[in-house]
DNA sequence: CTGTTAGCGCTTTCAA
DNA sequence: TTGAAAGCGCTAACAG
């Protein structure tokens, strides 16, 4: 283990003290053309770096920002954290990541992690408790921003507009006649469900309307319980005869529980999935869907933290909101069809 | 910007001197019951939280991982990182990650970055180059361990092993009578490729047979290459009776031009995907896939390093092979099918 | 067992 | 413009 080069010998085998040193390697201040171009020639020859921890210890300022989302594994948390990180990289800032695993507790563990740490900055996605107290004391550390989350403080973060964008589907299939929507979601209480819900609601409020609380799923439980609730609301005397399902996941298992109960999209039932993925672009029928360009939201997210973290501009209150895209697909017809369809015994029947 | 709270104030509050209050908090060595006992109190009042920067300029340890991976956003890798920040965290290790998109210029950038943020140990997934003269330098600065990759020093790593994989897959499509077998792969340079590869020709000499040249796609090229190589293979006189498709993306291109040319599995083809994702498992017809353990590699590399991040271990040669199972589902079917239909002019068209 | 002190490698006053 | 020196917060070595 070959020992470091520190700017002590960069200093000395420029001929220069430390102090001009560290000032013509930084470029910063008054240093002669003569100085720098010594110690620039001397830094390359030995192979110098400089050491991020000093560095950080002087300055208070590590170059690091922390990222703290429910599940890395999500591909959707996946691609807007290649953007975050890709940003980021460009401003030269490193990306410390982690997953709460949608657990206050995790989560608080995390960020105090990351705090003795010194991040410069940190992103937080969705976590179950949305506004815990420690978060305000936090700001005081330096810049938080939410992604898709709620939370007090100086309000700064990207949000994505699920509430117009269930508006939206939801719309969607009541032109298509159909009444019946089950809302397949993994919990109400983070802001994307809870604004997914709320923009459900609205669409069939806006003609006097209200769902059947029976088909609204939003019970926090297993991860693939949408296959069972799925099944099970189809066996049910007053099945569905349309899915919107909020997520991979649940895609996945309202699929499952379709291709179980021997059904299929769109002539038994219609499907719509918010949340775009290889999945309901290549499944047959290709699944309609809501988009939004994830990249955008990593990008957004990243430079809103950049922003923040440049003391000189002062630090307002911002909220970016992306909107959503419907991809219509082959996966939703008129309710008039199922209608048609569902007298066939073998389909009445529950699985 | 409340003032933090530094060791000196706890050390006051406690009533002792900065070195004991040191080895209090950190239980190391001979400190007595009562100084630890006012010591924590003093630190839980103020509360206290070491400065991590500061240790790590004192220990020389950071507490930090690096792992670069060719593209963070691949599912798969999204699901092995869980897996290796959940055991990092375990150990008190944060993890610093970042994607190379598998250019050798951009790793070195990244490894230069996390070096210089002094991480503590590194994990590197397979990347264009996959030994460069720097990594030998790079040892010297802690322990290095592979991913999926060949490279020398002291050779440490968790691989999957992909030539039995392929080598598996292969002999099955051959038994079910295949031998003009297409094999699309997104490279053939990073050891996944180049280890399948080899699996495929493998199968083919234990026959003594060949696979012919023009089935295997192994070109470097954009990303949905697979689409357009597939179509135009389909085309071709001698059309392939099989798809051994490696990715998840190569198997989308690869459904995406069955179905833009009218054709299905496993009536007209078959396809077998190695790597198994949503897509394989919910596609109808479900694809036959190769499968291997994914929390377990990001596991087992975690473990891997953290062990040589412990000094008091020897430090030697340490490769671990995980093994891949075959998973039969409904898109393979025998020769004899495919052969059948294939007489059929509208499927002996080019599109 | 405990207090004092010397740095880790760097940046940043403050004089010169 | 430059050099010398003072720390950033902490741990480790050394006296007591």
């Amino acid at each position: 283990m070959k020992a470091k080069i520190t700017i002590r010998e960069v200093a000395k085998a420029a001929g220069v003290a430390v102090g001009t040193a560290s000032r013509a390697l930084n470029r910063s201040g008054r240093v002669s053309e003569h100085a720098i171009a010594a110690v620039d020639r001397a830094a390359r020859e030995l192979g110098y770096t400089p050491d991020a921890v000093a560095q950080s210890m002087r300055t208070r300022s590590t170059g690091v920002v922390g990222l703290l989302v429910s599940d890395l594994a999500n591909p959707l948390y996946a691609r807007i954290i290649t953007a975050v990180e890709s940003r980021l990289l460009t401003a030269g800032y490193a990306l410390l990541v982690a997953s709460t695993h949608n657990d206050g507790l995790r989560e608080k563990t995390l960020v105090d992690l990351f705090r003795r740490r010194r991040v410069d900055g940190l992103i937080l996605g969705p976590c179950q408790v949305e506004a815990p107290a420690y978060l305000d004391l936090l700001a005081a550390d330096g810049p938080v921003v939410a992604l898709d989350r709620d939370f007090q403080g100086d309000n700064a973060g990207v949000h994505v507009d699920h509430h117009h964008g269930a508006l939206q589907a939801t719309r969607y299939l009541l032109n298509l006649g159909h009444t019946r929507i089950a809302l397949m979601t993994p919990g109400s209480v983070l802001r994307p469900g809870r604004e997914r819900i709320a923009g459900y609601r609205d669409a069939f409020a806006e003609r006097g309307l209200q769902p059947e609380a029976k088909l609204i799923r939003a019970e926090k439980s297993a991860m693939d319980f949408a296959f069972s609730e799925a099944l099970s609301l189809l066996g049910s005397p007053c099945a569905p005869t349309a899915f919107l399902c909020l997520g991979t996941r649940i895609l996945s298992g309202v699929l499952q529980a379709l291709r179980h109960s021997g059904r299929t999209a769109p002539d038994d039932v219609s499907v719509v999935s918010i949340g775009d993925t290889d999945l309901s672009q290549l499944f047959s029928p290709a699944i309609t869907s809501l988009t939004w360009d994830l990249e955008a939201v990593g990008t957004a997210v990243a430079e809103l933290l950049l922003r923040r973290l440049d003391r000189s501009v002062p630090l307002e209150p911002e909220r970016i909101l992306l909107t959503t895209q419907m991809v219509l697909r082959e996966s939703c017809g008129p309710l008039a069809r199922a209608v048609a369809r569902r007298p066939t015994p073998r389909r009445i029947r529950t699985a």
